[in-house]
DNA sequence: CCCCGCATGTGAATTTGTGCACGAAGATTT
DNA sequence: AAATCTTCGTGCACAAATTCACATGCGGGG
């Protein structure tokens, strides 16, 4: 392989999932893998795992597969894991509290500096080994403790102006869970995690499932009925479409664990 | 257009978004508007809004614009927003009671009908309007209150087993919270989110951005960014054998990246 | 009533992503 | 040492998604 230049953005949306399973085998001692099992793991095809892994550079061996802490080394050192990042939580209400909770950061290498609270009343607050402190601090804390990562979970309101601040602080990556759409400086580098918008996505699918269930099932007036709004809303690609969506789907993730 | 056939899985993620932005300009009395502004507020480009658009149908006027009413109407017909979408949230961790009291839900027809969790302790314990019940009750709640879509907010360890029960009580729609992939039969539609993949994914663009501006910083930073791309270099053979801890991290997910 | 301007709808070109199929390379067996 | 088996790396064709560019058609002004 060409040395990899330029990583294609589904590859790399799709190396977090490869390092996860990844561990997994090394916790289970195996030291080499091969694409068809990680594939089988990570939930996609074969070919596509050693294409990606192909943009890293040649790391496998043939007729052997991937030695599995090398390639746990390589894709933690690409995605940048193998430094500690520093990272505020902007926003304290529910989800930000699920966010301060959650262990999944400390064990990547994100390390929570701060909490941050437009609201004076939780100011002070003790959260793990955090106390909230407020907005006005945002400036003095990305500075002092070097913030890499800005994570919005204030509500959609202002989420804008967070933005704007962390940008403003010198903050370049931002992971926006303000149920909005912001926007931010090309440098900047920007994730949103849209819980209803998961959901409405969802809903979507659901509904023909529904439709094409009720064609299958009845063969009352019913179906008649729906009959034109059926092949319109379902077209009649699916199930294909259904089995494709698990494999590649790759439009939007997130992550939480529920301790 | 040839009414909406087979709609792009591309252009359905973004239709939530469309209708988030159509209800805040319904809000400010609008009657239509243009491609061009509701582009820009969903943050994409205005051939793809028309593009998008067009699948549903062609319901602008040329000169003019859209019907905002109009189309906030197709828009959640389309998703299946007109009508109410009873859910179930199965694990009240960290997540699971973010979840439950997050209020985007019920605001566009979610209607979360019961809270599983498999600690006895939790079990009768009172969140918002619901009292956790335990999941050996999740055959009956489903079946009893004809549930859509199943929320999975469990560990990592269980969601696989909790995702078959789901199937087998007969949801057909599943959002998997837990940070691990699960699979489902192929007339099952699922999606993820998966906070610690989005960290990461952010850590990969990021990183880029450090090394790219530390390159542009001029001779001193061109120096440190040798460093730093060094330091991974070699640091990565240091390193090596770091035994990455378990850890069960979450998922969630996020959908856009700045160059 | 006709013309002009504006914004949609869409064919076509381009870019990005996927997956097959096969050659290459290393391991294992005979 | 050769034959065979396994598994990677990748060229290629196809599919999906994006973007451009412009013809089309509606509404308003004179």
């Amino acid at each position: 392989m060409t040395v990899g230049r330029h990583i294609p953005e589904a590859t790399v949306a799709r190396l977090p999932v490869y390092l996860r399973a990844l561990v997994e085998v090394a916790d289970a001692k195996l030291a080499t893998i091969s694409s068809e099992r990680l594939a089988d793991l990570a939930g996609v095809n074969a070919a596509k795992v050693r294409k990606d892994l192909s943009y890293l550079g040649s790391y496998g061996t043939r007729g052997v597969g991937y030695d599995v802490e090398f390639l746990l080394y390589q894709i933690s050192r690409q995605l940048g894991l193998t430094r500690d990042w520093p990272i505020v939580i902007v926003g304290v209400g529910n989800l930000g509290r699920a966010l301060a909770n959650y262990r999944g950061f400390a064990a990547r290498g994100f390390r929570i500096v701060a909490l941050l609270d437009a609201d004076s009343d939780k100011v002070g607050e003790r959260l793990g080994e955090h106390s909230i402190r407020h907005m006005s601090e945002l400036d003095t804390v990305v500075k002092k403790e070097q913030v890499a990562i800005g994570v919005i979970a204030t509500p959609a309101v202002v989420a804008q102006e967070v933005a704007d601040r962390l940008v403003e602080a010198g903050v370049n990556s931002i992971l926006n869970f303000a149920p909005t759409v912001i926007s931010v400086p090309a440098n900047v580098a920007l994730r949103k995690v849209d819980l209803s918008i998961e959901l409405q996505i969802l809903s979507f699918y659901h509904q023909r499932a529904v439709i094409a269930n009720d064609l299958a099932a009845g063969e009352g007036g019913l179906v008649a009925a729906l009959d034109a709004v059926a092949e319109r809303a379902a077209g009649g690609a699916g199930s294909r479409d259904r089995a494709r969506k698990r494999d590649e789907d790759d439009g939007a993730d997130v992550a939480i664990s529920a301790g």
